[in-house]
Order: structure tokens, then sequence, then C-alpha cells
DNA sequence: AAAAATCAATCAGTATACTAACTATTAGTT
DNA sequence: AACTAATAGTTAGTATACTGATTGATTTTT
């Protein structure tokens, strides 16, 4: 009940009327989780072939893009916490798309490689994966495009520490020991 | 394999090149899903003493203005499938806050109708609601939200199709006999 | 060096959101 | 009337995405 003293209602349209009825179909909420699933199930369309996720997607481009990063790294990189790039790691892993390597400077620290099947899997998919984001912005003229790009990123940016998995700008590269095209991605003794 | 044959390259930007680096947060599908989480965040903070989440308040919101909806005509004003729907409906049925009751007409169809608790929680929490709808889109300046909005519901309603649960505009109210305030929920015997 | 704090990853639990398969009921066809 | 279609809802299985607790390794303090 106290809760509700925290209303300081500065402003008109927070001052609610309880017997007009709220229409949830107009609330931006609303119409972003909408605009989630449409991009999702587009994105699902187009790479249908190849049985990826949007997020797996992002994951093996992320690894692939910054090799050896870590799982906290690539979770800030993408924006997820800790506790979900793990079942998107497992599944990943169990599909031979990558390998988790103990780091050998800090045995906490799990490294990530992608196997070669990944790397023809990333070649093959970027193009569906091109489409589906031409697609998602279609019903907008062009212009129109570029503009609701640019708020989009706005908001993200500026509201980014909102969500408890804030994401990183930039990827932290640590530093790596780049032996890995000899050695494999676990170290001389652990090639495939 | 054959798969690839259908990438018909009808346009230069389509043709990747895969030496170049394909960066995720170039792509708008991702700013979507990174707006998403965002908003979520801000809903179940702002409206964090009362344990609800968007979907449930929208559920609740929607059996509120058409009592004794049923659970399909409710999945598609809220843009949901029909087994997504069913675990909402589960929760907030256990819950206390709704009621499933067997149509009388067609006993396939179950009617939902809110409980006095759920009448209490909406007012309670809608000031809340309104204010986690004004943080989301806080960053942009009001022009360019009002802009954004519009763009919003023009993916959204001109994608609609292209998700499994696309949302029908209005609700499609089915004949009620709007005899319950006398009667409760589910006929004569089975009131409260 | 031992104790405390920190940190990377994992695990258990909950909540969307989907597909596909299934049950029960109703509507339509022959 | 009997057979078939379609429909409403449920269930099982998978994949994000979160919270909170835990484990094991490292760093900092004492």
């Amino acid at each position: 009940m106290k809760i509700r003293t925290k209303a300081k209602l500065k402003h008109p349209s927070m001052t609610h009327d309880p017997s007009q009825k709220l229409a949830i179909d107009n609330q931006p909420g609303y119409y972003i989780r909408r605009l989630h699933q449409i991009s999702v199930a587009i994105f699902l369309q187009q790479t249908e072939a190849f049985g990826i996720t949007p997020v797996q997607y992002a994951a093996l481009q992320t690894v692939g893009n910054s090799p050896e990063i870590d799982q906290r790294s690539l979770a800030r990189t993408i924006g997820l916490d800790t506790s979900t790039i793990a079942g998107v790691i497992d599944r990943l892993e169990s599909r031979g798309l990558l390998v988790r390597c103990a780091s050998p400077d800090d045995r906490r620290v799990k490294q990530l490689t992608l196997t070669d099947a990944a790397r023809q899997l990333l070649a093959e998919v970027a193009p569906a994966m091109l489409k589906a984001q031409q697609l998602i912005l279609e019903p907008l003229e062009a212009g129109d495009q570029v503009e609701f790009t640019r708020l989009l990123r706005q908001l993200v940016t500026k509201n980014n520490e909102l969500s408890r998995a804030p994401s990183a700008g930039g990827v932290e590269r640590q530093a790596s020991s780049s032996a890995e095209k000899q050695n494999g991605p676990c170290g001389p003794f652990l090639s495939t």
C-alpha cells in the first residue's frame, strides 16, 4: 500500500483515471515486444535451412571476430547475462560449432573458439541473415528506415545500463597468444 | 547444400564479402532484441512491488476490458499463440487473479473472468506501468518519441502476419450473457 | 600465510515464446 | 446417422532471459 505514495504525478498524463479503459495496444512496451517476436520470426524463416537462432548467430559471429574471447566478454558484447550465455554455448558446443577451453592464465576463464564447421556455417548464413534484417525494416520507406534505426540505437545506448546485461560497445579483447593457427583451439595437445 | 541455390543475389548489398567482418551491432534485429530486454527490465523495476510481468499485465488488462473473453481471442489480442497463453493463464489463475470457466455454449471454449483481487491489482499497478512506458522512451526528445512510436507501430502493423501470433486490432467479443454481475464468473452455482 | 573479498562460470527455478503432436468438442458432408 | 473437417485447449520439447545461490579460482587484506 505504501508503495503508491511514490507516484508523484508530476505530469497530467500520469494521472490515471481508473474508470477509463487502458488499452495495451497504446503502450510502446507492447509494440516493442511484438516487434521482437516479428524480428525473430523473420530471422528464423530466412535462415530456416541452417537451424540457427538470432542469439546463436550473434554468439558465433562475435567469437569469429574475437577468437579466444571468454564467456563473460562474449555475454557483454551481445547483451546477455552469464547464465544465459552458458546455455547458448552449451547448445553450440554440443552441435560442434565451438569449443570451450580453460585459459592457461586464469583457470576460472573459459576461452571460446569456432570450429571450421562454424566458420563455414557463418559464411553460408550471412546472406540470409542480411536479408532478414532488410525484411524487418521493409515496411518503412527508405528515409524512415534510417530514422527508425537512428532512434532505436539511441534508445538502446542511452538506456543501456538499465538492463541486467548492459552491452559493451566494443569487444574487450584479452591478450591472446595468437598461436592458435598452429596449435588448435586448446593448445598443442588438444588439437582436433 | 542444395539450399544455397535459393540465394538469388538480386541486390548488390546482399553479396556478402566474407573477408570483411560483419558486426552484430550493426543489425536492427540486434537492437530490437536489446530494446525488448530493456523495456521488460524497466517494467519489472517500476512494478516490482506487485510481482507482475508485462505479459501478465496485458492479459489481465485485456480480460478486464472484455470479460468472458476466451483464451484464443485473448491470445490474438495481445499477440501470443495459444500454447503460450495457456501458461500465462495457469500462473494467473493459481495466483487467484482470474478464473477459467467452460462456456455453456461450446464446451471447448474457456471463458476468462477477473477476480476482485485482479481488478484491485490492475488499478494499483496502472501508474507504475504508465511510468515504465514513459521511462522507456525518455532518452528521446519529445518530437522523436512521437516519431519513434509512429514508426514502431507501422512496423508491427505491416509485418503483423509474419509472426506466428499475429495480433487482432480489436477484441472480437463473443456474445456474452452479461449476467455475470449477479451470478459470478462461472454461473449461479460456482460463485466465489 | 590465512582470511576476506572478488570473480568466472554454473545451477536451480521461473517466465515468455515457439513447434508439433494430441484430446475433446463442434460443424460440415455425404 | 456416420464420417470427416475444423476448432479450442493442452502437453512435451526447445530456446532465450532473468534472479539468486553456489562452486572453484584468484586477488586483496589483514
